[in-house]
RNA sequence: GCCAGAGUGGCGGAACUGGCAGACGCGCUCGACUCAAACUCGAGUGUCCGCAAGGACUUGUGGGUUCGAUUCCCACCUCUGGCACCA
């Protein structure tokens, strides 16, 4: 007996890879005649190896776009690499090696492992960030915000470590008691002169997502991330006359404002310190510039503060009324500044009672008992009548905000106003491993930018790495001297590089055309591909990615550089897949998964096939390889169907026939409407069911028939977007025109899903006690006959007359008694 | 802390729009094949009571709405993501 040829993958797999590659069957190019889609996959940074999270992300995105192709679509699905970054300049001190040639042999070793995946990336359309050819246009479109005066220079605050000398991100500072990762100094603040661009001129742009299918998560995590509210700026003036703006969403409450807060580091509190009060005050302002945010905003963070010494007026009664500074109003939030009502405010109360502060009540919610201020356990932030204020008192609870936000704006103290949380996108940061900000500064001509021509602003490779100290860049003896390009004078560049959410918010457009050289894309690519059709990626960018690269669609178009409102029309989020400890992967925690291992033991199609069964795509999880046995089991069960077909000597009969074609059939049609939806895990589910239906109808003589040539057919084209070797080599092996990836979606007969009888589940008070089996089409009133006929609904009934008899068609009778 | 998301057998998960909870798979048990192992094939598998027929219970916890709730509402608990210099 001939011995049988097993599935091999590791013999198929790379040989298709050739073969495709050689042929360039996934190179995208425009075609008029097609409809155009772009399918994204947000690109990886190339942080060394590829893990499991990078194929969950890509594996089902790459099964989609060729769902996509097989319905029809010219399908453009690209990559690339995000290059810049802080690892690249980590791996520099840790290992002493330059972070360029660090980055480019990640992305070589990448490049493999992401051909290893079988996916149809055109290659052709390849980009790399770090590349000199692409960030000159990054530059480029710093040069075109700054000339729409959509960029600025303010002083901002970074971490510091004063002993490194050099700026800290986030990452880099450890613990509660905030020590910088290399040397453990305590990290300070420092300001410094930053590049920011004018996000917030587009807020309200930004807030709305008409016309784009963005899952409802994501736009509610944006719109809460912008955080519009309304209400009322007012200014108070400190006895000397120094205006303090303070913005409120509850105007109604000026009256129970009885101290004024302001940010530790809000500029006015140096000049309005006493003498008295300076030492502790400015041990208080560096106290609170060692905390974060986070840490500062917590409502369960003990609310600490010190008085200035110096007064207010409140505006709307000209009290006069203490000013402190606490570190539960942060800078970057609204003023910097607030009037305190805390009455009607928790953190307020919480800081008043503490400092023995008045507490008065202005508001009066109806159906309450009086409230009192100087008893009252927690404030009251709810509306009501208004009391205690002034000519306003009175006011019922649903006019209130309104009537005194009149009140103010007549009186030329306040006005409506709109504040959000959204701040202007700082985007300098003090490291070398970026795009150089093109900016030259000149003693005598100020700020200006680099021309066109002189582009791109070149990283210089020799640098020195000091394990501390500033930016190479800044330390580089010639790099930053440069001429001026107005008056020709010696100028300084800029030495910061900039943010690399900047490179990402525009690879979509580099992609379109990363060789051309006249511009950052061809106008033509562009005016075929975009917008991005579907954008596939991470939830953890719904926040800043996915913000920035709107807020960068938009600024363009108002250039007349792009086109139309929203730069990806729909988009979709995978979760995220966890270490097999349940902790997010990282090389620090030593729990990262490598798909390598499993492609080398598997094959790419079994372990493609098992992070789409795992879990729900939109889930994610922690990593588990535990199952893929069962996904590496269905698919020699495939090959052993289909590629060794067990020839039957008769023909099967006409149930096993109908069967097959219905089960077939049912399976497309739920099939496709899975991959529309991008839920891969049942697509997988259903394969299973019906490779196992076939393995009965196998054994009831069906191999040879045109039932199960049509479902041999219509299986490998299902199964191809998901494992597209095994599939090819299938389709080949069956005597079928290469490629399997150029056919196309089998048509549905939806009439071989239908079935003529139902079974209907019967109910007593919503508990199942019975089954039925009806025709369909069965009316009501037949279907609660047969219901109430029923033996076993007979005994559970024990005689009782039914109160109510619910028919749901095609489903269930419930007998209510 | 704030803004989101999730919680279903021993495990991963499924369940259309409020209508049979547990599809599919892992694991496990039994059996077939084999000298043997691997592969493969067949049967079974939520928990408890029961010889069985059958019954009761069961979707994080506690309430509610409904003829009927994994699904809707309220409160709480736990885990995950984000919180502006990781990308």
């Amino acid at each position: 007996m001939e011995e049988r040829e097993r599935y091999n993958p590791n013999e198929i797999e790379p040989k298709w890879q050739k073969k495709w590659d050689e042929d360039g069957i996934y190179n995208a190019d425009i075609d008029p005649a097609r409809e155009k889609y772009y399918a994204l996959t947000m690109l990886p940074y190339p942080s060394g190896d590829l893990h499991m999270g990078h194929w969950f992300a890509m594996t089902p995105s790459d099964a989609r776009a060729r769902f996509m192709r097989m319905q029809g679509y010219n399908v453009m699905f690209p990559i690339g690499f995000d290059a810049f970054g802080l690892p690249a300049e980590n791996a520099a001190i840790k290992r002493n090696i330059h972070p360029k040639e660090w980055t480019y042999a990640n992305i070589e070793r990448m490049r493999g492992q992401l051909r290893s995946m079988g996916a149809m990336f055109d290659w052709r359309r390849e980009a790399v960030s770090a590349d000199p050819e692409y960030y000159r246009w990054t530059q480029w479109f710093f040069i075109k915000l700054f000339e729409h005066d959509l960029a600025y220079r303010k002083d901002s605050a970074v971490d510091w470590c004063p002993n490194c000398n050099t700026t800290l991100a986030r990452e880099q500072v450890w613990g509660e008691d905030r020590l910088c990762e290399r040397c453990e100094t305590p990290v300070i603040k420092k300001q410094l002169e930053q590049w920011f661009f004018k996000t917030t001129n587009y807020v309200e742009d930004l807030l709305s997502f008409e016309g784009i299918d963005w899952p409802e998560r994501v736009r509610t995590l944006q719109t809460n991330w912008m955080g519009r509210s309304e209400g009322a700026s007012v200014i108070f003036k400190t006895e000397d006359g120094d205006p303090m703006e303070v913005f409120t969403t509850r105007a109604d409450t000026l009256w129970g404002a009885t101290f004024m807060v302001l940010a530790p580091e809000h500029p006015l509190v140096a000049k309005i310190t006493t003498a008295e009060q300076k030492k502790e005050v400015d041990a208080y302002v560096h106290q609170a510039e060692r905390q974060t945010d986070i840490e500062r905003e917590s409502a369960d963070n003990e609310k600490t503060g010190v008085f200035t010494g110096a007064y207010a007026i409140n505006p709307v009664n000209e009290e006069r009324i203490p000013i402190w500074i606490a570190d539960y109003v942060l800078l970057s939030y609204g003023t910097g500044a607030i009037m305190a009502v805390p009455a009607h405010d928790q953190r307020d109360f919480e800081f008043a009672r503490k400092y023995d502060l008045e507490v008065r009540v202005v508001i009066q919610p109806d159906e309450v008992e009086p409230l009192d201020g100087a008893t009252m356990e927690a404030a009251v932030p709810a509306y009501g009548t208004m009391v205690n204020s002034a000519e306003l008192t009175g006011t019922p609870a649903d006019e209130t905000i309104l009537t005194a936000i009149k009140y103010v704006d007549e009186k030329g103290f306040g006005k409506a106003s709109v504040n959000y949380r959204l701040r202007d996108w700082l985007i300098s940061r003090q490291r070398y491993w970026g795009a150089p900000i093109p900016m030259v500064y000149c003693e005598k001509c100020g700020v200006q930018p680099v021309p066109d021509d002189q582009l791109p602003v070149l990283l210089p490779d020799d640098v020195e790495w000091k394990p501390t100290g500033e930016s190479p860049l800044k330390l580089h003896p010639t790099w930053k001297d440069t001429t001026c390009p107005e008056c020709g004078e010696a100028a300084t560049r800029e030495t910061d590089t900039m943010d690399t959410f900047m490179c990402s918010s525009w690879y979509h457009l580099r992609y379109l055309s990363p060789n051309y050289d006249e511009g950052p894309f061809d106008q033509k690519e562009y005016d075929y591909w975009m917008p991005v059709d579907t954008y596939t990626g991470g939830i953890e960018h719904a926040n800043m990615h996915l913000v920035y690269t709107r807020f960068f669609h938009k600024a363009l178009r108002d250039m007349g550089i792009t086109e139309g409102r929203e730069p990806m029309t729909a988009l979709r989020n995978q979760g995220i897949v966890l270490g097999e400890d349940s902790e997010k992967m990282s090389k620090s925690r030593g729990n990262v998964a490598a798909p390598d291992d499993l492609v080398e033991k598997y094959g790419a199609d079994v372990v493609r096939a098992y992070l789409m069964f795992f879990t729900r795509w939109t889930l994610g999880g922690p990593w588990d390889s535990q199952g893929i046995e069962g996904t590496a089991r269905w698919l020699r069960r495939v090959w052993t169907a289909f590629a060794d077909p067990i020839e039957s000597a008769g023909q099967p009969s006409e149930d096993v026939v109908k069967a097959l074609r219905r089960k077939l059939h049912q399976t497309l049609e739920s099939v496709t409407a899975d991959y529309k939806s991008f839920e891969f895990n049942t697509i997988v589910a259903s394969l299973m069911e019906l490779m196992n239906e076939m393995y009965k109808a196998r054994e009831k003589g069906a191999v040879g028939s045109p039932a199960w040539d049509e479902a041999t057919d219509i299986y490998i084209r299902m199964m191809a977007p998901i494992t597209p070797h095994i599939a090819e080599e299938l389709w080949e092996r069956l005597g079928k025109p290469y490629s399997i990836h150029q056919q196309s979606w089998p048509e549905l007969d939806k009439s071989a899903t239908e079935v003529d009888e139902i079974t209907l589940v019967v109910q007593i008070n919503g508990k199942l006690r019975d089954k039925i089996t009806v025709p369909v089409g069965t009316s009501d009133e037949d279907a609660k006959a047969k219901a109430l006929a029923s033996e076993t609904v007979q005994k559970f009934m024990d005689g009782k007359e039914p109160r109510k008899v619910i028919v749901v068609q095609g489903r269930l009778v419930n007998i209510v008694i």
